[in-house]
DNA sequence: GTCTTTCTTGAGTGATCACTCAAGTATATA
DNA sequence: TATATACTTGAGTGATCACTCAAGAAAGAC
């Protein structure tokens, strides 16, 4: 019996995850989405409640593409190929809004407010982790990793060089291929 | 005949970086920065201009200090170790406000905007890209690093290096220490 | 066609933003 | 002591912030 809204609520989420992503938070006012969602304000509000509560439904969008993307790539050429390609493959999506991680970005600029996206964002950036140590520790059974070696801690140093990858990345003064290469070397030589 | 400041204006600057570096550009408001420099609105525009001019000083301030440290401590100990030892000192400078670069939070957050202050911040980091650079050559003049590595690649990866290490380092669930001790030993094996 | 339900619209809310300025106050020189 | 020259004070500026809500419009059920 009611009317149907206009809009499509997951492309939605999608255009601004990629808004928040570029802006950042503060960067971000509601004028900006709703003129890039086409979205009154009353409409807005009726569907996300508020600011921060879509910028964690984007958040979270984030994330689950980004562990999705990478758990596919380690099914096609497996688990060491996928983290050698994925520093290069970060930095060269072209339609990304960003080279940076908006993880990365969003607890950077909210956590000495310890605002609760940034404790949602630390959360994420931890199972992204946790999703890089199962990829090492299965490159080890498959015997391309010495065992010697500690998954967690491979992880933890990957997560890191990644971090200052696309931090750089969004340089115009430095090669972010030359680091994404030196990355990928670093683990054939584990 | 007039009448003298009753603040350290250099004090003042050292303050307002710390605010600035904890909180981002758009996480300082003026009044917080009134309160914790206690100067009233008047005395802060008669003394800076704006707020962006403030943060301006603040980074210059930041940067600087920030290769003198390290060139004072390469003067002590040499290049080598300097590069080896600066990770490990740049997470534990336990009276810093935060441990991520002030330099890279500036930059992600204002980038997107062409803000003039992400400019200077880019333009800051490449000077500290430089000083790494510099370390780099140095080392293999001494003999300490094979000449057939290219010291401005090795001190773009020695900085994306840094700038994860650091954002890291702010997270309660990461080891930062097993990360800079990588880093370190990276060096040595070059 | 009529009713019910939901969506859309956009002017308007108080709060906070960076910033201004006129009046008051203190100090060094004459 | 008198005067000139800053510095300090804090109420107040318009703009923008995230957000609200009442009224109008549209679509399915009957």
């Amino acid at each position: 019996m009611p009317r149907k809204p206009e809009y499509d609520r997951d492309d939605l989420i999608a255009r601004a995850r990629d808004i928040f992503w570029r802006q950042g938070w503060a960067g971000t006012s509601l004028k900006d989405l709703e003129r890039e969602l086409k979205l009154k304000p009353g409409s807005f509000y009726a569907a996300f409640g508020s600011k921060d509560a879509l910028y964690g439904l984007a958040l979270d969008r984030y994330a689950q593409e980004g562990v999705a993307r990478l758990r596919a790539l380690a099914d096609r050429v497996g688990p060491l190929e996928a983290l050698k390609a994925q520093p290069r493959l970060v930095i060269e999506v072209s339609r990304a809004p960003a080279k940076a991680c908006m993880l990365a970005k969003t607890y950077a600029e909210l956590q000495a407010k310890d605002h609760e996206l940034a404790g949602r964002a630390g959360v994420l950036m931890s199972e992204m982790k946790a999703c890089f140590a199962e990829l090492f520790r299965q490159a080890q059974e498959a015997g391309d990793i010495a065992l010697s070696h500690d998954p967690n801690r491979l992880a933890t140093r990957y997560q890191s060089d990644l971090l200052g990858l696309r931090l750089s990345a969004e340089r115009s003064d430095v090669d972010a291929h030359e680091i994404a290469a030196d990355i990928a070397a670093d683990i054939d030589r584990l």
